[in-house]
DNA sequence: AAAGTTTATTAAATCGGTTTAAAGATATTT
DNA sequence: AAATATCTTTAAACCGATTTAATAAACTTT
């Protein structure tokens, strides 16, 4: 049988209160015997029931992680990655993370999460892309939450954000430090914020470094609606080359749309980065392995998912806090498409 | 304020034991009491507390999900599906899923999940290849168990595998069917049970249909024992391609291999299929959306975790019961790599 | 040395369910 | 009609922690 409190009390001669003002590093408790049910605890191996303790707590000890069924089975493990690293930083708390996945097009009253339905998380870290409504929904329960890479412009909430703009302003400064000249760009998701982010940048970029001289217009640049694939990233380049503009560069709006622009390279033939430089974003997985190793703006995912996690504690401990927002830096990380 | 079992109690005019009754479905309850007190249930929208009926039952109400740290991050989202299908079962129950990744090589007393070292799971899902000590552990300690796409051969335990055999050989005669007579075999990690009886279907489906007749040696066949990746795929086809033995198709031991192998067949101007056929296994993400769209054996990833869910629960709730193999089929889908 | 503080300790209530055992009500048998 | 069996219902114990309020002990003041 597992020990109890009970049985840690009676061992060391205490009461069951003193045992679990010593576990939770409360005051009140000499030296001493603090000491004495310390050793007492470890000699019988002794781990406090989670339900008992959360039941007297009124707390759940669990944290909810929300995100866009499509994003968790397509997008190349980027959100898969921040999981990781939210379930990473929560190993030394007490929270356990519930993953869950909700469609986009969804109604709070019959699709809600079951954890949110039945409040079985003391907070929640919604990931990408998600419900507006199911935001509001938190909102309004005052549910403590954290946005993990989005945006809801015009609102006030808890968010971790990637530096799209610092990321998408040194993607062209790169390329123009290796020569380039023409710099061209491709992006889908336009309504994303990130993605819109990563574009603001590049148009300063290439204002400030006086590049695309011979493009007065702007027209190196083929945008989107849908969603971010490889079939884009082929479709756009084709756009670009149909325009008979010089072009040296290429700057995607993310790595999966660089390895579809690099695919169709190869195919028409020309030399990456010879004729034409890649630049990706996000470093996912497949940027390492490509052949040629895709050259990319390098998001450390996992340290998104850590400082959305610690956020989101801190949220909880301290539900008065005032909205905050968090950038995660990045850097470039140079392969061999430019 | 959130209602407790107390206030519908009262509501209902019964008592707490009554309405416990009564929400667990057990008998000993009149009709109409029990109508009554599933009113006043729904009328006041409430919900028992986790943590209480946790500590009164002795349960956690959690199910673990174990997975090794690099597939869970590098292999292209084939168990993150088999965790979907559990997240996706467990909604109509009472268990959560805790997801969490261990290191290969992982030392049991140190590197424990942390949800196993406090008992905070009532059972665990092991998902593809996991420590051998870590299954030993779970065994002794009694803890339910199942193996989800993995087999410790010559031990018996619940499983949930696929049937790789029947897909490998369904691979095969549909290559023949198509009138491919030389059929090659690629295969990585050739230590894995389940690329070991791909490899086995290939090896008698080849004698039972009477292929590879020009080559006596079965020298069609290029295996590694590596972690298995595109690289690998380029490797293969490469190292067979140098024997110069006529060769009309390849049966990858699953779809990554293939894209590799498809990639450096069209780098070196080889036509796909008309000079050679491609056969991928697994039917991941990227396989429907290569150019061209790859054949290959769809493998129900989400039907694969709500199996090894079920077997679980059956498992926890009647664990006397002898460990039990459940294989969940397989069926070509012919795209355009054959 | 008595009174007043401060510190350490614990008995007991509490969290919100489940379950056991006993009582109460009904139905059945003799 | 009394005795027995069956069905409903519930009081109270229990699960294993936290926390409050009271007590006991040690330390300061005067």
């Amino acid at each position: 049988m597992k020990p109890t409190i009970k049985i840690i009390a009676k061992q060391a001669g205490v009461s069951t209160a003193t045992v679990s003002l010593v576990m939770n590093e409360r005051p009140g408790v000499s030296a001493e015997t603090r000491e004495l049910v310390k050793t007492t605890i470890t000699e019988l191996n002794y781990h406090p029931k989670r339900s008992a303790s959360q039941l007297a707590r009124k707390q759940t000890g669990n944290i909810g992680f929300i995100i866009w069924e499509d994003h968790f089975s397509e997008i190349e493990m980027f959100y898969s990655q921040c999981f990781l690293g939210i379930e990473l930083a929560s190993r030394d708390s007490d929270y356990y993370i519930l993953l869950t996945t909700v469609k986009l097009d969804f109604n709070t009253s019959t699709d809600l999460p079951r954890f949110l339905k039945y409040g079985d998380v003391d907070g929640v870290v919604l990931a990408g892309r998600v419900p507006h409504n199911l935001v509001n929904m938190l909102e309004k329960r005052k549910i403590p939450f954290v946005l993990l890479d989005y945006d809801i412009p015009g609102k006030l909430h808890n968010k971790v954000l990637i530096d799209n703009y610092s990321g998408g302003y040194t993607a062209v400064q790169k390329l123009a430090e290796k020569g380039r000249k023409n710099i061209a760009y491709i992006g889908g998701s336009a309504d994303h914020p990130s993605i819109k982010e990563r574009y603001r940048a590049y148009t300063t970029a290439i204002k400030d470094l006086k590049l695309n001289v011979d493009d007065t217009n702007l027209d190196l640049v083929y945008q989107t609606e849908p969603e971010i694939t490889r079939e884009i990233g082929t479709e756009g380049i084709n756009a670009l080359l149909a325009k008979n503009i010089p072009m040296d560069a290429v700057f995607c709006a993310n790595d999966t749309l660089a390895i579809g622009v690099i695919q169709e390279l190869k195919r028409q033939k020309y030399e990456v980065p010879q004729d034409i430089a890649v630049m990706g974003f996000d470093d996912i997985y497949a940027a390492r392995f490509h052949t040629p190793p895709l050259t990319t703006i390098h998001v450390p995912k996992m340290d998104l998912g850590k400082e959305a996690y610690k956020l989101l504690v801190e949220t909880i401990n301290n539900p008065e806090q005032r909205p905050q927002t968090r950038v995660i830096g990045v850097d470039c990380i140079c392969r061999e498409t430019t």
